[in-house]
DNA sequence: GCTCAGTTGACAATCATTCTCAATCGATTG
DNA sequence: CAATCGATTGAGAATGATTGTCAACTGAGC
């Protein structure tokens, strides 16, 4: 979703605290895997706890900032504003999100790449960075 | 919500709830006017308690939440999930923010609203809406 | 003026997310 | 294996935006 993130990470840069894969980290992360649409930290902890993984709900959204930060799963809001998370390919993509069930197809569209670069330019703004979701009813949820 | 419905529609009954226009609703709304760029509602409810307008801040979220669904006022959120709002122009479009001091482009593209319904329709997902937001950094703003 | 549904505002209640900080973990060295 | 020490965890408190409650208020129509 959001691309182009801003290079320039000023100074500082002695501080690379080391990430260390602990149990807890990796059944987030497996939790995630097993998903095939976006949850809530909520969720995911919740599923977590129904599997009798014991993770602290802040280890879980301590966890799922880092994965998002490195760009392992993509974060968006849902229409209220709540963050939900999902296992993505590395590649730049779009979503299309089954408002009814939550099935997710991720899309790519090289033409509206291009066209963000291109209106940011044409008016003179650097650094950018977009974010393009599409919600609808998908096949099996239509009535 | 949707409760009580009446099976046939004859005319228009439970859903037209009259919107009188009260000091406080037209405070709001030309409060939204003088500004050129999103605003939350907190911020939008300290300026007018600044100029002397009491008005409750639940009756800034109520009538943000009226703007927002007639289609007067444009919501989206800012990257730390806070509903932001603008007055807009009536056409479609989208927004192109510097995330530095916030001023606003509305930016159309046909394009993309294409593209929009060429994905929808190949997927077959039906009723789509999206969201397109562009961010960056404007000329004034950049070092 | 009188009525009554729409409206308001002070305040409590939700709810997602973050903060605090003592206890625990784990890679590393000897 | 044992000692070390910063990274990590988790229970609970704290934050902060947003919504719910409800008695008091407003105003258009009679
Ligand atoms: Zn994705
Ligand atoms: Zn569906
Ligand atoms: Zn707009
Ligand atoms: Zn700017």
């Amino acid at each position: 979703m959001t691309s182009t993130d801003a290079p320039h990470a000023h100074g500082r840069e002695a501080t690379t605290p080391p990430v260390r894969p602990t149990k807890q980290r990796r059944a987030v992360a497996e939790a995630l895997a097993s998903f095939g649409d976006f949850r809530s930290a909520q969720e995911i902890h919740g599923s977590l706890t129904e599997r009798g993984e014991k993770v602290g709900l802040a280890t879980v959204y301590r966890t799922l900032q880092l994965l998002s930060d490195s760009g392992e799963v993509d974060m968006l809001r849902t229409e209220e504003g709540e963050a939900i998370y999902r296992r993505c390919s590395a590649t730049h993509h779009h979503h299309l999100v089954c408002r009814q069930c939550g099935a997710t197809v991720e899309v790519e569209g090289p033409a509206v790449e291009r066209w963000t670069r291109a209106i940011a330019a044409e008016h003179g703004y650097a650094d950018i960075a977009h974010t393009l979701e599409l919600f609808g009813t998908c096949r099996s949820c239509a009535v």
